[in-house]
RNA sequence: GGCCCGGUAGUUCAGCUGGUUAGAACGCUAGCCUGUCACGCUAGAGGUCGACGGUUCGAUCCCGUUCCGGGUCGCCA
């Protein structure tokens, strides 16, 4: 029978009692990380979210209170009461290691069954069984100190916010889908037979309407769904902190971005993040790292070699630029040695995953040089594609042709990175962060066969392409910016587009009807005839600036409970069958399983 | 949806070319122990080798299917 916590209240964690504290009477609360039983004397060390404490037992000094503690099992939930004294043998691994509690009365407030993995900081316990029992892995200092840093986290970017003017404003859960982008999660009507609400993807809708209301300065903590694979950095359900601001520019956009950011390292971590960020266009980050997020932390630039290949005979590089593409190549820097033949070989299959059909290489080996293509290159076309890689011995050039650019990019930004990692390349000692800028307004859809919006249909194009909204949509660049953190995207936005002309233009260019705008976002069309002022802003991935900032490998880590790849949710057992009843009720048939 | 990796005591893992009773460490239970702190010592319990099917005299091991988990490509305006 578990006992009561009448009467007593707590005096201090377990985890902040010093030297200081030694001759005060005190009580804790917590769980029992391990009990030490000596025959005469018991140790019971007692956890709370602070830390530890040692709790003493004497057989000789309180034979009932001792024989309490000898029933004690891991996890227990005790409340204890006592004077802190001195330890006769000091641990001075733990910061309470100097001092215990001289136990005067100890409370059973629950018993505990053994659990399933030990709670202990850095556990090897398989992540399935973690999930299934989360509150208890929750329990392991390492997964505290995760979700205590990220409420810091957002603690600081909220003090920065309101000490720069945004107000908090909640937009609702339950939308109007937009088909448009990620699939939408869809909640069933109940009083609206056969209609749907939607959960949002972003309060982006919401956000803009905001600032025709006269809100100019908006920031939310919004939790937004996609109904879209997982990864280890996404997850169907995720917080953004997202902002918007009216009467201002990209720059002014981007100063409070990089602000919150400046604040939250200083505040959380302690560390000084220089502003302004760095900038590099879309353009340059695709030419020079294949990728839209570079890594900055390492070298190992991608080439264009296209050029000094344009006369070549070899018939897959030739093709390639002769379609539109390009050959492009990296210089692994002194590890011929360290990355045989053998290796070579499983790079090749494994970039195939982004496209490309293979991989050309020359290995500059101490033991001797050989290459895959340079034996069907003129003498002066190898040396034109060695000096543009500054090519020296002991290197590895790998080339990638395709007559797709994003191929080109893709396989070998994923390369760089890939080698980066495995050659132990990156400098880790601080975050490197930069903005990415002028993505493109469009993208092409080879399946839809129309261009899409890359970031969505309210971006303003930049003022001198707007020309070519029409005669030439691939070039039209986008007032829109990205801000990368280790390779990482980590928040991005855009001014939007305030001209109900211009939304027009850029309906008709996306290949919507007027008819089809009007019925998706009729109401934003609407209140945009009723003045508004000219916005932009930009929106947060939180999950992971703090799995980032704490330096965690997944999103995972830092949310309170997170979902598995399938999406499910393996404590709760969600998503689960409900009732026929609730079915009826909401309109919905139960759709027989196949083979029925 | 594709590809890759994994699943063996409560946990983390080992398990040879298919062969008798599937092991270790930690944890757990019991006993002993007055300064431990990953306490120590002694003894003990604990297994649907993810599931189903096949091959075989015999399967944890080989084959097929399937379930679960991870990574990744597609997807993620």
């Amino acid at each position: 029978m578990a006992e009561r916590i009448t009467g007593l209240k707590r005096t201090h964690y377990c985890g902040e009692l010093r030297t200081g504290d030694i001759g005060k009477e005190v009580t804790v609360f917590g769980w029992v990380q391990r009990q030490r039983d000596l025959g005469q004397l018991i140790f019971i060390d007692l956890r709370d979210r602070s830390g530890i404490v040692q709790l003493a037992f004497d057989d000789a000094t309180d034979r009932e209170i001792f024989a309490k503690a000898f029933e004690c099992r891991a996890e227990f939930v005790l409340a204890a009461c006592g004077k802190v004294r001195e330890r006769s043998s000091k641990n001075l691994e733990i910061p309470t290691g100097e001092i215990e509690i001289e136990v005067a009365e100890l409370r059973v407030l629950a018993k505990a069954e053994t659990p399933p993995f030990d709670i202990v900081e850095n556990s090897k316990v398989k992540e399935d069984l973690r999930l299934k029992y989360r509150y208890l892995d929750l329990r392991r200092p390492d997964m505290q100190k995760r979700i205590i840093g990220r409420h810091k986290i957002v603690k600081a970017a909220r003090d920065y916010f309101d000490e720069n003017g945004f107000l908090e404003i909640e937009t609702p859960n339950l939308i109007k889908s937009t088909p448009e982008g990620a699939r939408d999660y869809l909640v069933p009507s109940r009083v609206f037979a056969g209609k749907f609400f939607a959960l949002p993807q972003s309060p982006q809708l919401y956000k803009q309407l905001l600032m025709l209301s006269g809100f100019d300065k908006y920031v939310q903590v919004a939790r937004c769904f996609r109904d879209e694979d997982l990864r280890a950095d996404r997850q169907p359900e995720f917080t953004q902190i997202d902002l918007e601001m009216s009467f201002v520019d990209a720059d002014d956009v981007m100063a409070v971005g990089e602000g919150m950011v400046k604040r939250v390292y200083k505040e959380v971590l302690g560390m000084d993040i220089e502003t302004p960020l760095r900038r590099m266009t879309w353009q340059e980050a695709m030419d020079r790292f294949g990728s839209d997020k570079p890594d900055l932390r390492f070298g190992m630039e991608l080439k264009d070699l296209s050029g000094v290949l344009s006369g070549t005979e070899f018939r897959v590089f030739a093709q390639a630029l002769s379609e539109g593409g390009s050959v492009r190549g990296i210089n692994l820097k002194g590890k011929a040695d360290h990355l045989p033949r053998k290796e070579i070989d499983k790079l090749t299959e494994w970039i195939k995953a982004y496209g490309a059909k293979g991989l050309a290489w020359t290995r500059l080996a101490s033991t001797g040089e050989s290459s895959s293509y340079e034996k069907f290159l003129s003498a002066e076309e190898v040396a034109a594609v060695r000096s543009a890689l500054g090519a020296e011995p002991g290197d590895v050039l790998l080339l990638v042709a395709s007559p797709k650019k994003k191929v080109v990019y893709d396989s070998l930004g994923a390369l760089r990175c890939e080698l980066a990692a495995r050659f132990d390349l990156i400098d880790r000692s601080k975050p490197c962060l930069l903005w990415v800028t002028d993505f493109p307004l469009f993208e092409y859809d080879e399946e839809e066969g129309r261009y899409v919006a890359m970031h969505h249909p309210f971006t303003m194009p930049k003022e001198e392409d707007i020309d070519r909204l029409e005669s030439d949509p691939g070039s039209v660049r986008a007032i829109a910016y990205d801000m990368v953190l280790n390779g990482n995207e980590l928040g991005g936005g855009s001014i939007r587009i305030n001209d109900p002309e211009l939304q027009e233009r850029m309906f008709q260019a996306l290949g919507f009807t007027p008819e089809k705008a009007q019925e998706q976002f009729g109401f934003l069309i609407d209140a945009f005839r009723f003045g508004v002022p000219p916005h932009g802003g930009m929106a947060f991935g939180l999950d992971r600036l703090v799995m980032l900032m704490l330096d965690c490998e997944s999103i995972r880590d830092v949310i309170a409970f997170p979902k598995v790849a399938s999406s499910a949710e393996l404590m709760s057992g969600a998503p689960a069958e409900v009732d026929d009843k609730q079915l009826t009720e909401l309109n919905i048939c139960k759709v027989q399983a196949d083979g029925e």
